[in-house]
DNA sequence: GTTAGCACTCTCGCATGGAGAGTGCTAATC
DNA sequence: GATTAGCACTCTCCATGCGAGAGTGCTAAC
């Protein structure tokens, strides 16, 4: 069983670059023509066969080129592709969108997603973060009518929440300021958890509008991120669903039921890093023809969101990692940047 | 040029019907044996040649059955599919939901796109309401840290939108609400245009916030609703798409690029009532093999969005109608009855 | 007006047969 | 031993042809 030489290693990277821009199966003659690679085909073809033997190549049929293995895009992936950072002129015009675009955790999301998806023309997904333990900063009450009041509830981090309450009786704008003023006292600066320990109120009203708002907490922490998806015409159009239609809509189906704990496994998010999953490394049997780019981004435990790039295991994984490693670090640095 | 005598519709009704079913061409040994017809295929013949010429029909070649035409589906929604309600227990089992979920215009959107998508298993869009003139009911100024505070503005709908505010200097909490009440006078009760005329303000802190409002006004009227959509995995799986190829690309791309206005022309909406746009009636052109089906919701000018459900032509008209009809009045109704 | 019979047309599936691409093997060469 | 030229081999792709099947339109009889 032969090593990867180093010939070796510089036709894989040949085939996967090739093969990621063409989308069909390159040939000796191709490497040696269109690359100068300073060998005869025959080689090459030599060299292929050792590679194919390491599992890193695979022909669809006998006489076709040779395409990359999910083994091989991970061998490029380790060890070819190199770090490369996203071009300079694409960061500032991306920066530049961030800070034109409204300081607003979801309007972010959204702007990532759609960049990450038009810049790829891959699936995007992005969640907002979201944090373990929501801390309530301010409590506000607003009559809407005589028998229904609004309830606004800002977090810490800038979120706001709200439902409508119910009243019996009628209280004047006046009344609910109030009341509202003797709440934040109680609640302000506290977490869901600490909150319920301390749920004692004299006025009925008053106790009301606490279990209101260990209700929407409660609901809130439970509620999924609303995960941001963009980009699925691109998905469509790339040539391997063109044809095969029953994997594109298993990964719709994926996507369409909201079941993005299945697309991106937090579990396996590497914190500070982008993780990369390629093909049958996927738990998800419907993206085993696919990889998935995702990194975090947020601090540790408290604020964590994902930036995601989903596609077919030939993608560029160079721009991908890239741009998914840009992505998370400027959502990151402006959480820090507003919020921190 | 013969008219379309009783048993032509009748014949013309199979056909949609039964095509809508297989998605196959329709032949009159099925229109004989299948649905029992007291004619003989021949005269089912003579009969499909009369709606053909009619242009109630088409045949895809020679000898395939006959297709329904965009026109042939126009004369079956118009005269042939009757107006059959949803069925009680349906009605109940949407409504339950209604109900159970929290009593936010996004939510029910989201449900109800997600129900319509789900029931025809076709492409689903709603809007959530939106008020042509937003008014302000209240307004709140929260201290983040030294140097921001968010300012939360509540819609006389309820909606909440916020905005975060740099401070020049430090503003204790007590110091950012006696500014809120002091705006509060000024603004409470009124719209984004009366608004304009009245903004004079003693104090620069005052003014900016002022200013920023009217600014997030200004924004969030020109900000497109964001429509909901669901059912692109369902819409995939329908055999019109599973070859053609180009076509679902082609809608895809419309409903990812937010071109919501081209799929759904708001001024065709015929106030409270459902509005059916078949094949080639359609204005854009990628949806010319499509049909849509929407109904508008909400008060006339002031509060409205819409439900809207795009299939291939080939669409269960009847079912697609009822659902759209009854979500639309249902979500006017649970309109009216939180906010009133 | 309706119907049976029949020839006709068109699609679809399948087999056939190059043409083309790319391989693997062998044997000669560096 | 590594490299290369030569060549037979294999497999896809595409165009062609053919038969089966489906459904029609036409004609003539009822």
């Amino acid at each position: 069983m032969a090593a990867v030489t180093d010939r070796r290693a510089g036709i894989l990277q040949i085939i996967v670059r090739e093969y990621v821009e063409t989308a069909a199966p390159v040939g000796s003659r191709t490497i040696h023509d269109k690359y100068g690679v300073p060998a005869s085909p025959a080689t090459i073809r030599h060299e292929m066969q050792a590679l194919e033997e390491e599992g890193l190549l695979e022909q669809p049929h006998t006489s076709a080129g040779r395409v990359p293995s999910d083994l091989g895009y991970r061998y490029f992936v380790e060890s070819l592709m190199g770090q490369a950072d996203l071009p300079v002129d694409e960061q500032a015009t991306i920066r530049h969108q961030f800070f034109q675009a409204a300081p607003e955790l979801d309007e972010w999301a959204d702007l990532a997603a759609g960049l990450l998806a038009r810049s790829l023309g891959l699936l995007a997904l992005v969640s907002p973060p979201r944090s373990r333990e929501l801390r309530v900063k301010h409590l506000e009450l607003i009559s809407l009518n005589d028998l229904l009041a609004l309830l606004v509830v800002v977090l810490r981090e800038a979120r706001v929440l709200k439902q409508l309450v119910p009243l019996d009786g009628a209280f004047a704008q006046a009344d609910l300021s109030l009341m509202a003023a003797r709440l934040n006292e109680r609640v302000s600066g506290r977490t869901a958890s600490e909150l319920r320990l301390a749920t004692d109120a004299e006025d009925a009203n008053e106790q009301r509008m606490l279990e209101t708002l260990t209700g929407i907490l409660r609901e809130e922490s439970a509620r999924e991120a609303a995960v941001r998806v963009e980009g699925v015409a691109g998905m469509l159009g790339q040539p391997e669903y063109r044809e095969d239609h029953t994997s594109a809509l298993d990964i719709m189906n994926l996507v369409d039921q909201r079941a993005t704990e299945r697309v991106v496994p937090m579990g396996s998010l590497e914190r500070g890093g982008v993780s990369v999953v390629i093909g049958d490394e996927n738990p998800a049997f419907e993206l085993q023809h696919c990889s998935v780019v995702v990194a975090p981004y947020g601090d540790q435990a408290d604020m964590s969101g994902y930036v995601a790039l989903v596609g077919p295991t030939r993608m560029h994984y160079g721009r991908g990692v890239a741009t998914v490693r840009y992505l998370s670090s400027l959502l990151e640095e402006m959480m820090e940047r507003v919020y921190g």
